[in-house]
DNA sequence: CGTCGGTCTGTGGTCTGACCATACAGTCCG
DNA sequence: CGGACTGTATGGTCAGACCACAGACCGACG
């Protein structure tokens, strides 16, 4: 383990934390599910205080690099993670708020990301396997007692399954940031305009037309259901 | 103002705060330029402590929303902004340290969203002065004395203005933040293969090539352009 | 002997109060 | 009139303390 008393280079108390940090997770030191050392201990490391190191934790926190977890044992403190989806969500959805990016934008985004995903996907190489899980969300879905929000939830690991199918992590990661960024806005819009029971039946005839479009490697086909499965729910529920 | 005294449906001290400047972004009361309360005030509206204030505005100010200064007088404070790219792009770098995102991704998703952009570009409606800039950065680009990073710094910014024409923020957004999130690992490279002054002579043809078939409205011929020209500088410098 | 309970320990979460560096606003003095 | 000085409010950092939590440990009891 590298010196990291030193913080000549840094203005911010914190940087020097989070520089550090970054370079542990580059060089291979921290791995997925490592454990960070506490709170006390870096501070002591690194000379500053522990409200200095608790600001550059929470950044990573916010990044979705890192988890915080109160109490003992190896569940506990703060270990290295992996959730951009959530991170990038969570931004997109403050900026939505702030309206520096339009809903509109969002959807469309999503369709590009959607579309080229399946595309690639039936040119890709997967094992049949890999459709297993979508099947098994597919008959999830069929269960009429489903509370919207549980459906939609099924609904987006479904695409982000199918789109996982194109290899490509970075696409997988931004569509699914991209349904969680207004996801609470779509779930509020159903439960206001009713008709659900309306759509539903019809969002599950499209989901198995575009797992069967994929099955046969039909990407051309496949992309433009997603395409109009997605349009048609957005342009029939905001 | 509404009353943000009561934390009574919120376990962490800092979410009160986190959802109150939400609400206010999406109900009109804060907007861009707008400055917030001193700690020190919102603290004492919300019966908590600065330091879990400070926890607060450092989240939003890791997604891009805010922006914090010292000192006195109207520059001072925090204030709203709207960075989205930075944001999205740090965080993005993180996990590319991580070994969760693949460099290969991110210049692959990058591929989709310039190629999309232009396609779109060339359909939609734009004035033919919004060029102007991307004609001033190209002849900016031209001067032979440019250090890497800041012709590459320029690069970045035409890719943006063009990709501004299809009048998508998100995919603008998105495709600014993959840039950055490689933009030291790729100036790194550029600076130990050397080879720049090759390189560079290409990218101006390049560059001189997309813009002329947007300007012409040749979307099909200005995705194709764009592609080659992305991927045979990543395959050229990693 | 085995198990249940309390206790110990270490973690992050929060609070308090203080001091510092900064940047502007007003004022005072030359 | 103008420049230097002081005042003031801001975020940034620090120190030390206490709390809630969750597992580890260990003793007492069935």
């Amino acid at each position: 383990m590298p010196q990291p008393i030193s913080r000549t280079a840094s203005d911010r108390a914190h940087d020097a934390v989070l520089r550090h940090i970054e370079e542990s997770l580059r060089s291979g030191d921290l791995k997925l599910g490592d454990r960070l050392p506490g709170e006390r201990a870096l501070a002591d490391q690194f000379g500053i205080s522990r409200a200095s190191v608790r600001d550059a934790i929470r950044a990573l926190e916010v990044m979705g690099v890192v988890k915080s977890s109160t109490g003992s044992g190896p569940n506990a403190g703060t270990i290295v993670v992996s959730d951009p989806s959530a991170a990038l969500g969570s931004a997109l959805r403050l900026h939505v708020a702030s309206q520096r990016l339009p809903v509109r934008d969002i959807v469309e985004a999503r369709v590009m990301m959607e579309t080229w995903s399946l595309a690639h996907a039936a040119e890709a190489s997967w094992e049949p396997g890999q459709l297993d899980e979508a099947r098994r969300l597919l008959d999830a879905m069929d269960d009429g007692g489903l509370p919207s929000p549980a459906f939609t939830a099924l609904d987006a690991q479904f695409h982000v399954a199918l789109s996982a199918l194109a290899g490509n992590a970075v696409v997988s990661t931004m569509m699914d940031s991209l349904r969680e960024a207004i996801r609470t806005y779509v779930d509020d819009a159903v439960a206001h305009r009713g008709a659900w029971a309306d759509i539903v039946g019809t969002l599950r005839e499209q989901h198995r037309g575009i797992l069967e479009a994929v099955e046969a490697r039909d990407g051309e086909r496949a992309s433009r259901l997603v395409r109009e499965h997605i349009e048609w729910f957005y342009a029939r529920t905001l």
